[in-house]
RNA sequence: CGGAGCGUAGCUCAGCCUGGCUAGAGCGCCAGCUUUGGGAGCUGGAUGUCGCAGGUUCGAAUCCUGUCGCUCCGACCA
């Protein structure tokens, strides 16, 4: 491709409205425009990268047997109230209208329609295992479109949904996938980390999450550097808190004390009280599928409302009003405790998080505004419904394996693998007949990566000062060859022009600077893209019978002209090994 | 939706507080000359419904009200 011949806006300063690196760097690099909040337009550099991801993603699913289809975006509001995620993925489902009113939704996500499919075609257990998989626009009403591509309205993404006769035989298909994912983020030169991960509102009982660390990163992993364990933080445990929980009894009854103005766990934690925070009981209230609930935890945990969904199987969890908090217990937040003498609401389910199982000696609040508990025994003055896991893990508990300490840190997620099981397809009706003849639902797992949200975090991962680093398996072009002098007859171009065809018959990517521009502004524009190698063919080391070879990020060094060509196809083979050797064999 | 901030030239921004002359700068763009190894220099030029609507005022980019859009923080996710 010539650079004259093609779109490349490049941007010396940085657009107001871009926050992180590589959100600016795609608009500086010219890779992609804005529409508006959430919508962008892929320009011809950022639409070659994609176009790159998208044949790695479909190599590696069609190696491992998943067949591609194409799903309309366009959808049946119909389906989606079949499946019930109608009104439980309600937030992020686009609604449309057509001429006749008729209501219509887009798709962000394709669970459904493929049920649908198999429950059409898929009748016998001859015909399975099969994985459906699909690379298009997916749409999802984001609460917040958020850094470029990361989290847009329109987005694209893979997925891929596969069916099975049993849960052994679906634990194959997703070890497939999970070998694929890995295989995937490798070719495409990023270092991504599976980790366990919440189910979520698709539902499912076994996931792991594809993340690529980094600050910008909207998740937070919770990792074991022994690299025995990696989960969501939504998902992750301990072996609990570092500070043990008091057990000892203090007293044989509750006492009720004063605690005018105390309405956080800190302040009851400081003087005079000096009630330290793993001494406390919070109590909070939640509603949990519209029904009121009150959740438990020592005084010094966060809840983990992915944890409480879980836990309580509801669909919607949010924290009560201020006015539902008082209906419930007759007291506002601050003084609120789950003693059984102050509750006055029958019907209240209680669930306590496990780190306060035999805690005695704890104060709590009294649901009487200005006043908490000392000495309470949980199993004597609380009547728990449920003991669960409802705490965020911290950063420097122990490992449940290993014993090690946690580290957290902060990763964009790439890819999501899903074990559904029998969900959609019981009830969309996905059935087949085994040997015997007897029917039974397919077993189901799902599995999506987001195309141009990886797109952007291989920026993220690979960029520094100058503009981007290109790993070269999704850089939008190998080489890239810059004249500094673009006078038909004049020795670089001539050369230039020579190499260009000679590489390009060779099969190698390669851009031609054909720009009448300074030498500056082609460096300073090559370096901004990132083009894993820039040749600068200039007359002064032309003289001395020399080319430059500069790798982006690396070093100059020269050869000689006759040797040009074959030095860059050995750079660009030495460079392609080298990611190579990073993928691990299927 | 809650909180904060911003809308002035293609881009980055000044001007607004304290209303007043012809609305500015840098970059980019166009023409010419010069220059040619890290975003050049000189000369000349084009470019604005000051987000939109209403109000206050003799007079509004500036003050007030409303509205739309964008960005950031929080809840959501590939």
């Amino acid at each position: 491709m010539r650079w004259t011949q093609t779109f490349i806006p490049t941007l010396k300063e940085t657009p107001a409205d871009a926050e992180i690196a590589s959100h600016k760097l795609l608009l500086r690099a010219g890779l992609v425009r804005k529409l508006t909040g959430g919508l962008y337009t892929f320009l011809p550099l950022g639409v070659r990268v994609l176009r790159k991801i998208e044949r790695i993603v479909r190599e590696e699913m069609d190696r491992v047997g998943a067949i591609e289809v194409s799903i309309p975006c366009l959808q049946p509001p119909d389906i989606w109230q079949q499946s019930g995620r109608y009104t439980t993925a309600a937030e992020v489902l686009y609604h449309v209208f057509d001429r006749a009113k008729k209501e219509w939704v887009l798709s962000p996500t394709a669970e459904e329609v493929i049920t649908q499919l198999a429950a059409n075609e898929l009748s016998s257990y001859r015909q399975l295992p099969r994985n459906f998989y699909q690379i298009g626009v997916k749409f999802r009403d984001e609460i917040r479109p958020r850094f470029g591509l990361m989290r847009a309205k329109e987005f694209v993404m893979k997925d891929a949904y596969s069916f099975d006769v049993n849960d052994a035989a679906a634990m194959v298909s997703y070890r497939k996938m999970y070998d694929a994912y890995t295989r995937i983020f490798a070719r495409c030169g990023l270092r991504a980390f599976p980790v366990e991960a919440d189910t979520g509102v698709i539902g499912g009982n076994y996931s792991h999450e594809f993340m690529v660390p980094a600050e910008t990163g909207e998740n937070e992993v919770v990792y074991c550097e022994s690299g025995q364990y990696a989960a969501n933080i939504e998902k992750a445990t301990s072996r609990g808190p570092l500070a043990g929980t008091p057990t000892a009894s203090t007293s044989p009854a509750p006492e009720k004390f004063p605690t005018p103005g105390v309405v956080t766990i800190d302040a009851l934690a400081a003087a005079p009280y000096n009630v330290a925070a793993h001494q406390q009981i919070k109590t909070l209230v939640y509603v949990a599928d519209s029904k009121p609930i009150l959740v438990l935890l020592r005084g010094d945990d966060q809840l983990n409302e992915a944890k409480l969904m879980a836990r309580t199987g509801a669909t919607q969890v949010r924290p009560a009003t201020a006015d539902e908090v008082f209906a419930a217990l007759g007291a506002h937040p601050g003084s609120l405790g789950a003693v059984k003498t102050t509750l006055r609401v029958a019907d209240l389910r209680i669930y306590a998080d496990r780190a306060l199982q035999g805690a005695a000696g704890m104060t709590t609040g009294a649901n009487d505004d200005g006043f908490h508990f000392r000495h309470i025994e949980i199993a004597r003055d609380i009547e728990v419904n449920q003991w669960a896991d409802f705490r965020t893990v911290q950063a420097g508990e122990l490992d449940v394996e290993t014993g090690q300490p946690l580290k957290i840190r902060r990763a964009i997620e790439v890819g999501h693998v899903f074990k559904l099981g029998t969900k959609y397809s019981e009830k969309m009706n996905a059935l087949y007949l085994d040997e015997a003849g007897k029917q039974h639902p397919c077993v189901m797992g799902c599995y999506g990566i987001g195309v141009t949200r990886t797109l952007q975090a291989i920026i993220e991962q690979g960029n520094d000062k100058d503009g981007i680093l290109w790993p070269l398996p999704t850089a939008p072009f190998a080489v890239c060859l810059t004249p500094l002098s673009v006078a038909p007859d004049s020795a670089p171009m001539k050369l230039a022009e020579q190499l260009y065809a000679e590489l390009t018959a060779r099969g190698a990517e390669v851009i031609l600077d054909d720009r009448d521009e300074r030498p500056g502004v082609k460096f300073k524009d090559a370096d901004l893209i990132g083009f894993p190698l820039r040749v600068n063919l200039g007359e002064k080391a032309m003289a001395r019978g020399e080319i430059e070879l500069k790798p982006r990020g690396g070093n100059l060094s020269f050869v000689k002209i006759e040797n040009v060509a074959t030095a860059i196809s050995d750079w660009l083979a030495a460079e392609s090994a080298r990611y190579a050797a990073a993928v691990p064999s299927a």
